[in-house]
DNA sequence: AAGATGCTTTGACTAAAGTCAAATTTGACC
DNA sequence: GGTCAAATTTGACTTTAGTCAAAGCATCTT
């Protein structure tokens, strides 16, 4: 057991997926993982191949989209250290619904399909950590869907916005509000389901009526209260 | 064991989730189940509130769906005879993040979460089930998403259309071309992201452009190609 | 420091979909 | 068969977001 194995043990003891599991699973699972790496906005997987397992992100940031026929793209999730994705086409079989690149250098962990499978009927805690997950994931597509149906693009960024600041203030007492976007304007714009240039008089429409302020990625909220009403009101 | 019982286990052993339960553990978990009617149109749980389990549809059919604060509706998913539906709140404990009514005089099938998690444990082939079955589930959505953000809605609507078709037609040779749509038109206009004036301009377009023919609620797909073509080509 | 590349903003325009209300159709029930 | 309520369609209009292209910024490299 040399160092780097033995780290990796305690860490993924960390992970949603296998919090619980033993020191002895942990060190059988990582004999059969394999270790990825993938370069800024190098390709993970592509819509429509195979699937022989999933992942759990080790460090970096990963995002899932498709691509319409147009060039369109829509970001589904953005995954980050310590986070599991791509356990749908993992079990049923099926090819990936959507496509997975590395939003910066990233260090990846791949579990082989069936392997896992074999693992999940040895120990059933960890099939239950998986279907919580998977739980997690279903609530934020059903997030996006509702955002997409019921809201405009200023409301889904207000929420978005008012979601990343109570994300980064959850230690504290009061709330941070002056944030930095995670993710260029072209990604937010893919995340929120529309495209830069409307995102873009997004921005300018919160700020001209004084709720938010904008300076390239640093935004301050300016009005909470406002930012909330605006992003709940909805169709 | 009355002949009620007797029927319900080998029914269960057909459903998706519980496919390959043994006859002793489809009996034990029928003493647990609990059985539950509703009234079309009638309320089985409300977005928001606490999810103690998750439900089989035994007869009938079930619409989850979201309300905005607007009163816009957005149906997430239709749930038929063998489906499972509201695993997600099961699991995870949190409340349900969408409603569901009966869309027709329907039988449902409870079963309670502390005890389902049990029989996880015991039997972790139904947690594989399970996974198998949320991964549908996400699939699904993912679909809604890629609907919602890359398809205007006579593109959605043509899609519907085939689908709909093909489940119709998948145990012939030939596809069957007059369907009859499963749901109102407000109903369908809610499943589609729309309303129902914007559905009946959709029809009006695919039918004024010679794809269709609509009559009432009967449908007859005139041009399967452009309907494909048109249903594909998006934003 | 200059250039090049890629991201972001802006303008002018078009298209899509929503609003609201009125008209029409449909189906269910006496 | 007639009546009512609900569902659907239509019309006129407004709002929202997308298209396309140009201009403005920023950043990284050499």
């Amino acid at each position: 057991m040399n160092e780097l194995t033995f780290d990796l043990v305690g860490w993924l003891q960390t992970t949603q997926i296998f919090q619980g599991i033993s020191r002895s699973q942990a060190l059988n699972l990582l004999q059969i993982a394999q270790f990825q790496t993938r370069q800024k906005d190098h390709l993970i997987f592509k819509q429509g191949s195979l699937a022989t397992g999933f992942f759990v992100v080790k460090t970096g940031r990963v995002k899932v989209f498709k691509t319409s026929a147009m060039g369109k793209e829509q970001i589904l999730n953005i995954f980050e250290q310590g986070d599991n994705f791509a356990e749908v086409a993992a079990f049923d079989g099926q090819p990936f619904p959507a496509s997975a690149t590395a939003l910066d250098q990233t260090e990846l962990i791949f579990f082989p399909r069936f392997i896992f499978l074999d693992l999940l009927r040895q120990d059933p805690e960890i099939a239950i950590s998986m279907l919580i997950s998977q739980s997690k994931h279903s609530r934020h597509l059903v997030n996006v869907i509702e955002d997409l149906s019921f809201k405009d693009v200023p409301q889904r960024l207000a929420a978005y916005l008012l979601n990343l600041s109570d994300q980064k203030s959850s230690d504290r007492v009061k709330p941070i509000n002056t944030i930095n976007l995670d993710l260029t304007k072209t990604q937010l714009a893919a995340s929120l389901g529309t495209i830069p240039a409307t995102l873009s008089r997004a921005f300018y429409r919160l700020s001209s009526e004084g709720i938010i302020t904008v300076n390239g990625s640093q935004i301050e909220l300016l009005d909470r209260d406002r930012l909330k009403n605006l992003s709940q009101l909805s169709e």
